[in-house]
DNA sequence: TTAGGGTTAG
């Protein structure tokens, strides 16, 4: 059931006023086909020194009713000296026009003596085929001649058939191509005209037939199969077809290749790679993985390289199990792992946060030898190290392998280096090392390059320093680093973030005037920007731009609408967006359920609150800690601390969901507003032995409980608290206590508090 | 095989 449905069978409870792929395209006809082979050169472009086709070229010189039949008859057919079908090949050949040629025919069928013969006459034939091919309306001339064969039941020698097929083909009349092949006896078929036919079928779009014709190929295989001719036409045609986005024949498709690798055709190393990164490309991995396997077990020839392409795929699923699955094969049949295949292990790891096991792999490779050869690890695999390490936030492990990778001959730090650590820098709010670095990096000649500014950019912005962001960009502007689309969009947000609109709206402009086209995130971040502001307008009209500049609205971004319309009360509109999204083929998710789940907990509608987050299991998501989060909220705006504890503690038990600071700072200020001041701080207790760190608000939360509860001992220790967990106090912080400890004479408390001193130890 | 930008709850 869709979410739109879902909610409108709620709506009553949320508000009673609200009404509520083709195939073959790659082989499609308007490609342009490959030319047909050349028809050999007739004989009319070669000396001729048969003296029987001279002589009878002479003869035939006189226009065609001057010709003398009984002089001519006497050298075609009294065979002294002895004629044979190939002359007459020749003799029509020089005769160099089709339409004589034709007269020659009538005269060779109506003089011939021999009518149980007729090889003269499809030699005869056969020329006439290739003169009217070169000929001003070839394709019809060429029909109307295969009519006649027909008519006048000329046999056709395997030469003037293959002519037919090739030119029919080129002409793209398939049916008549078809026809002709039909009409060839299977014995007759050789390779030239399989390769040409076959190759046809698959360029017209044919593909069912084209498989059955190279089945046959294969029946035939003790003809074929030593040539190259199934493995050319199959493997490229397959590559071909992978090239399109159409479906359909997989099974039909991959029997051919098996078929092949049992008879012992293999895809050349060029090819394999190319399917295989197709496939994966096409994200039929498991088709990809098959295959392989297959040509691997068929004994085939396999390097590193295609095997690397699995991996890559495998590795971005995080399927490790079936990364050292196809390792150990690799290693089983003796194909050398190379240093890309490592730099994919360790990429895969990295990425999935298991940097230990990375290091693990990067610290024997480093020591392995195999066969007299050890491993040096490049730059790339220093860079995964370095971006892992960085990404979990070992800075200090990730500089010291920058220092190692710089006494390692031939593997300097590049600048996809330095933009990790720098990136890691700013993540960790150290904005002045990552900037150390940056000048590090121009005295070690590395240039910085867009990723470098916009990682700087982006670290100044989000700790808050968006003009000293947008003074940077003015300096590199100088020194010639032009913004890109990403520049632009970090700092949309934190204007955004800043309020300021104004900017963000013309930095958003600005992107098209520099040169640059906004793409879909710097849409997608600007909406987020009015969403948040609850510029709901604003919001509508910029997601209605980037429908008209080609884009689609993806999940996230029709949460943030979907957030924005319900924080505002505006749910007609938030039903539509549900509406659009669904109708689009977007699915809802977790946060899309959130957002009307907040909604109703916020707005007192707890049932129904309750009814979407079975309603999100259902369809098979799992809640959330922000799911759980708005239902507590609910519960607690009600004062229902009961309830809201019950919840708390059955995300912990039941669903494992661990509860984060802002579950944590919900049941807090709300158990201190009901002067449950002991559990409060017992919850806080919880918190610091699950290690969630307690924020200003939770500090605040507490403050007032016990400002309320006059706790003042209590007060003093959790001042103390505070400075242990290295929260800033806030003017919330300052306005509570400067009220209380000024009234019962305990400004100095506060004064030392405030320059960082302990209150709690001094008092009695 | 390596680097940078956008969601939901207090």
């Amino acid at each position: 059931m869709s979410l739109f449905r879902s909610l409108h069978s709620l709506k009553p409870l949320l508000n009673p006023a609200v009404d509520l792929s083709p195939f073959l395209r790659c082989f499609s006809t308007d490609h342009e086909p490959e030319p047909a082979a050349e028809p050999e050169p007739g004989p009319s472009h070669q000396p001729h020194n048969d003296p029987i086709v001279t002589q009878a070229l002479d003869l035939l010189q006189a226009p065609e009713n001057s010709w003398d039949p009984a002089e001519l008859n006497r050298l075609l057919f009294s065979n002294s000296p002895t004629t044979v079908p190939t002359h007459f090949s020749k003799i029509t050949l020089g005769l160099g026009a089709s339409g004589k040629a034709l007269k020659f025919l009538d005269f060779v069928q109506s003089h011939s003596p021999q009518k149980d013969a007729p090889a003269f006459l499809s030699h005869t034939f056969q020329s006439i085929v290739k003169l009217a091919s070169r000929e001003p309306g070839w394709e019809k001339a060429l029909l109307e001649l295969y009519k006649m064969s027909k008519q006048r039941d000329i046999p056709l020698t395997i030469n003037a058939l293959t002519l037919l097929v090739s030119f029919f083909g080129r002409a793209g009349m398939v049916d008549e191509a078809v026809s002709v092949f039909d009409d060839i006896d299977r014995n007759a078929r050789d390779r030239h005209l399989y390769e040409l036919f076959v190759g046809m079928l698959f360029r017209y779009g044919r593909f069912e037939s084209a498989l059955k014709v190279l089945d046959e190929m294969l029946e035939l295989h003790s003809r074929f199969a030593a040539s190259d001719i199934p493995r050319k036409i199959f493997f490229s045609a397959l590559l071909r077809r992978l090239q399109g986005d159409g479906g359909g024949h997989e099974d039909e498709i991959d029997g051919i290749f098996v078929k092949l690798l049992e008879l012992g055709v293999f895809p050349d190393s060029i090819a394999l790679l190319n399917i295989i990164k197709k496939l994966c490309r096409n994200g039929e991995i498991g088709r990809a993985w098959d295959l392989l396997l297959r040509v691997i077990q068929s004994g085939g020839p396999v390097e590193a390289a295609p095997c690397n392409v699995i991996l890559v795929e495998l590795g971005k699923r995080l399927e490790f199990n079936r990364m050292r699955e196809l390792m150990i094969k690799m290693k089983e049949i003796s194909i050398q792992p190379d240093v890309v295949t490592l730099g994919i292990l360790i990429n895969s790891l990295c990425k999935s946060r298991r940097v230990d096991d990375a290091l693990e792999v990067f610290e024997r490779i480093c020591t392995m030898h195999d066969d007299g050869f050890s491993w040096e690890p490049d730059a790339v695999i220093y860079n995964c190290l370095i971006d892992g390490l960085c990404k979990v936030g070992r800075l200090d492990e990730a500089a010291e392998l920058l220092r190692k990778m710089t006494l390692q001959d031939g593997c300097m730090p590049n600048v996809i280096t330095y933009n990790c650590l720098i990136d890691g820098y700013c993540k960790c709010c150290e904005i002045d090392k990552a900037f150390q670095l940056f000048d590090q990096m121009s005295e070690e000649g590395v240039q910085p390059n867009v990723v470098t500014v916009n990682t700087l950019v982006d670290g100044m912005c989000k700790f808050g320093r968006v003009n000293s962001a947008v003074e940077f960009l003015k300096e590199m502007k100088v020194r010639g680093l032009s913004p890109n689309v990403r520049t632009y969009t970090s700092l949309i947000k934190a204007f955004c973030n800043a309020n300021n609109f104004e900017k963000a709206m013309e930095l958003f402009q600005e992107i098209s005037r520099s040169g640059c086209s906004p793409d879909s995130i710097a849409y997608y971040t600007l909406i987020s920007g009015l969403c948040t502001a609850g510029r709901m307008d604003d919001a509508s009209s910029v997601a209605t731009e980037l429908k008209a500049a080609g884009f689609s609205l993806d999940a996230v971004c029709y949460n943030n609408l979907i957030g924005g319309f319900c924080r505002k009360n505006k749910l007609e509109e938030a039903y539509e967006m549900v509406k659009e999204m669904e109708s689009s083929g977007v699915k809802p998710d977790a946060v899309t359920y959130n957002c009307w789940l907040s909604y109703n907990a916020k707005t007192g509608n707890l049932t129904t609150a309750n009814k979407l987050m079975r309603l999100m299991i259902e369809q098979g998501l799992v809640p959330t800690v922000v799911s759980y989060g708005a239902l507590i909220h609910g519960y607690c705006l009600e004062n229902n601390v009961e309830e809201a504890m019950k919840i708390f503690r059955e995300m912990n038990s039941v669903s494992k969901i661990p509860p984060n600071t802002v579950i944590y700072n919900i049941l807090i200020e709300c158990l201190c507003r009901n002067d449950e001041v002991d559990s409060a701080c017992s919850l806080m207790d919880d918190m610091m032995e699950k290690g969630v760190r307690p924020n200003t608000t939770t500090f605040n939360a507490l403050f007032r409980g016990l400002r309320q509860t006059n706790c003042l001992k209590k007060a003093f220790e959790v001042m103390d608290r505070m400075h242990e967990h290295a929260c800033k106090p806030d003017y919330v912080t300052m306005e509570i206590l400067m009220e209380w400890l000024s009234a019962v004479g305990e400004v100095g408390k506060l004064k030392s508090f405030v320059q960082g001193y302990e209150v709690a130890a001094f008092t009695a």
